[in-house]
RNA sequence: GUGGUUGUAGCUCAAUUGGUUAGAGCGCCGGACUGUGGCUCCGGAGGUUGCGGGUUCAAUCCCCGUCAGCCACCCCA
């Protein structure tokens, strides 16, 4: 018998399930502030959605295998292609721009590390059907104001933002052969994670992208904020042209107050070989997590999965990473009380009467507990005590004798008798006081 | 998948160069307090020292393997 849940998954017990649902609580409400409207798909997708982009060497991080029908299937590792199936099926009746989110959860067969498990929770965001930079800059923004939601501002999270046309048509002014792009790109993604040596390493030895060298990498890479990018670009009308994009993308997020988030930079290619625009991803303003949250333009993937051409973009936010974020940032909201009254009884005589009470404060949507096992009163109220319920209602012999019950409040301690039949009234209503 | 590193009670951590019965705080349970919670005091339960093997008179400690966590790669959600 297996004591631990898999490598890479989670046991979510009452407090780790209640951080979740407040994550979703919270995507869902800025999501809806958008106009997204949520959907899902399968967990369980044909092993090929997933193969026939990214080639074959995929399989080996995903959970993958044969079921009873013979079907080569695989858990779902992203919701993109699933999206592009499910609206390339239904292009033609649907109005365009498409806003949709999900919370889908998402399979990796990897090796886990902090922030990275087997198994996530993501919020999915896609503009599908509007080319133009306000899409991508209401998505950033959306983004963003989820993060704000969670109580983070422009010192705990930043964006870091490009755009891989831009970022192309620089690599091409210095000289990068188009065979060469993809090598670039590469270098230029992890350059800031090179050690010296490993830059000189790459130097000392003529690289695919040549003429271009490997400082002309190092000189793009360091390009930080859309000032010093729009000076980058000046050299030319063509370059300048490139940058217009991401400018209305950048002034449109300034305009709605979120500058202060962003910062452009060229460094964020992204792995996805699908992104044809605008790329960003969100990290935590020290830099010691991983990605909270990443996303671009993916112009083309709609045509590859289900032949309608549709311009597109989205992003998605893991909850893992998120998760110590707000934890580090103690963001985490406290738990409430799980109950509202807690009634407590003396003797077996009066249990029947505590049941019928209970009930009725049920009835009235009030949420109680009582002892299920005869207890001494004092533990009665030291179960009570724990859980941080507000009220508890002690019923003995000598208030039924009156027709009354005894109704304490645990936080001031005081305590009264009232009418036996005025409980529920009385409970709703110190409960909004 | 590769390399490195760590693993002692539910949690956080102790335990002389390898040496009796592996301890403490917090938490949990019980009592003081048989009609009143929190505070205090007292007591109790809880460990195959991750697991398996080896060296030794003797292993939490040294060696090998394995599993799990963490870190760096690979890769990226």
């Amino acid at each position: 018998m297996q004591t631990q849940a898999l490598p890479g998954f989670r046991d979510f017990y009452p407090a780790d399930l209640a951080l979740r649902t407040h994550i979703f609580q919270t995507w869902r409400s800025v999501a809806a502030r958008y106009g997204f409207e949520e959907y899902d798909g399968p967990p369980l997708e044909p092993l090929d959605l997933y193969t026939a982009k990214s080639g074959d060497e995929i399989v080996g991080q995903l959970y993958n295998f044969t079921d009873k029908g013979d079907r080569q299937v695989a858990l779902r590792p992203e919701m993109t292609p699933t999206l592009a199936r499910m609206v390339a099926a239904q292009a033609g009746k649907l109005r365009k721009p498409i806003r949709w989110f999900s919370i889908p959860q998402l399979f990796r067969y990897e090796r886990q590390q902090r922030g990275r498990l087997r198994e996530h929770f993501q919020l999915n965001c896609d503009l599908i059907g509007e080319a133009g930079p306000l899409g991508d800059a209401e998505l950033i923004a959306l983004a963003i104001d989820v993060l704000r939601a969670f109580g983070l501002g422009p010192g705990d999270v930043r964006v870091r933002l490009s755009d891989r046309r831009v970022l192309s048509k620089l690599l091409q002014h210095r000289g990068v052969p188009p065979s060469g792009m993809s090598r670039a790109y590469e270098i230029i993604d992890k350059i800031e994670r090179l050690r010296k040596e490993q830059i000189d390493e790459l130097s000392s030895r003529p690289d695919v992208f040549a003429p271009a060298t490997v400082s002309d990498l190092v000189d793009i890479s360091r390009i930080r904020g859309w000032d010093h990018l729009e000076s980058e670009l000046a050299h030319s009308s063509e370059l300048s042209k490139s940058g217009g994009h991401l400018k209305e993308t950048y002034e449109s997020l300034s305009a709605m107050g979120l500058a202060e988030f962003v910062d452009v930079d060229l460094t964020i290619v992204r792995g996805l070989a699908y992104y044809t625009g605008v790329v960003f991803e969100v990290f935590d303003a020290r830099r010691t997590l991983r990605a909270i949250c990443g996303g671009g333009r993916y112009d083309d993937l709609l045509d590859a999965v289900g032949g309608v051409q549709l311009p597109a973009a989205g992003f998605g936010m893991g909850d893992v990473v998120l998760g110590e974020l707000l934890r580090e940032k103690g963001q985490i909201p406290p738990g409430g009380a799980s109950i509202d009254v807690f009634m407590a009884y003396i003797t077996r005589e009066d249990l029947p009467h505590v049941l019928t009470l209970a009930h009725q404060l049920r009835d009235a949507a009030v949420r109680v507990e009582y002892a299920l096992t005869p207890q001494a009163v004092g533990k009665q109220l030291k179960l009570a005590d724990s859980r941080n319920v507000r009220f508890a209602v002690v019923v003995g012999p000598d208030e039924r004798a009156r027709d009354e019950i005894l109704i304490k409040d645990l936080r001031s301690g005081s305590q009264e008798s009232i009418p036996m039949n005025s409980l529920a009234n009385t409970i709703k209503a110190r409960m909004n006081g």
